[in-house]
DNA sequence: TTCGTTCACATACCGATGGTAGGTGAGAGA
DNA sequence: TCTCTCACCTACCATCGGTATGTGAACGAA
């Protein structure tokens, strides 16, 4: 670990601001929490922000990153200790409902990320943490004839958004049933995908 | 016809600043018009707006609200011209995908929305516009046994966040093709359904 | 027709918020 | 030790959503 004082420090108070501000995001909402509010909590200055951040929309970007990437390696963890194809595919989609509903990443991925960044960017900074590996599996269960040949894109943006849907919705609903009814529900629709 | 020159007025102000505003919320988004922009545009003052909404997010629940109704209407449009419960499902399906699409929807129903209002509020208003036709038509699909019998919630929520995703995606996707894809791939989805 | 009231706005203003410019002191390299 | 860089701070600004108060036309009663 051959670094030096400043890197350190610099990485501390970058730290200090990505968990502040994704507890924030998470909590009350990009438009709600104020960058006055965020420096506070991190307990740094708006020019420390401003030096490692370009704005506050950047600041989300690096938040809502962080937060795909840990759904992303969830999503990934559950697919890779399965060998057979379609169960990857079916551990994964289901872990995916896991991860989305639990706190802190639904408000930030999934409703305020769109809508900070715009629809174009946050579909591409999905693509890389999550919705890659979905449209990895169904090309390899068509490449294995266990899924009907067909166009790859359209159907993994169908079950893309039906999960992230779902979550959103399990997360305001107490009711621990309609998990087991949605999990259910959507391990229904995959299996129709059968050949 | 018995309205005085008051009311006339008066929902003649009141249309002019739905109507730019919805405009310029479709095209810029919400966070990036200011009610300044909007006054300009509809030629009146800010206390017209603030004489007529309680605010600005006040002003995009309203032009939210008649987004939705125009596409629940078509929805309902469609679905109404079948007289079979299950082609009344496909055909309100497809309508819904291509209404979705058009300009001047996407920005405020599918992203703006939940993330202004909150997700909670927007599902509200999205169940009274087009959403509750879903579930109403699964629930009757269930009744005449063409759909095997489940919580309804869950798959309905399924089937809004994939066809929402999926009019996002066609959106910005400009080959023709897709559509047809998409169309295809949801047709695939909803015939699993049939028991 | 008169006259007081209401209503649909207009104007002027305020606090807060995101963003910026210039400065400062500690740490790194020579 | 000297100099320069860099991480960060302070003070300030422009803009934006929101509000308090004013105003003139339209309406209803007499």
């Amino acid at each position: 670990m051959g670094q030096t004082a400043r890197e350190r420090q610099r990485e501390r108070t970058r730290r200090r601001l990505l968990d502040v501000s994704r507890e924030l995001f998470a909590t009350e909402g990009y438009g709600a929490v104020g960058l006055a509010e965020i420096v506070a909590a991190a307990e740094v200055t708006k020019g420390a922000l401003y030096h490692h951040f370009s704005g506050k929309a950047d600041l989300f970007r690096a938040v809502l990153r962080e937060v795909q990437e840990d759904v992303g390696r969830r999503v990934a963890g559950a697919a890779d200790a399965r060998e057979d194809p379609w169960e990857r595919l079916t551990a994964g989609c289901q872990e995916f409902l896991t991860a989305a509903t639990g706190p802190g990443i639904q408000r930030i991925m999934l409703v305020d990320g769109p809508a900070v960044l715009g629809w174009n960017e946050w579909r591409g900074m999905d693509e890389e943490s999550s919705a890659r590996h979905l449209g990895e599996a169904l090309a390899e269960l068509m490449e294995h004839g266990v899924v009907a040949r067909q166009p790859v894109a359209p159907l993994a943006h169908l079950l893309s958004g039906a999960m992230n849907e779902a979550a959103l919705w399990l997360a305001t609903s107490a009711q621990p049933q309609d998990m087991a009814d949605t999990r259910a529900a959507l391990a229904r629709l995959l299996e129709a995908l059968r050949a």
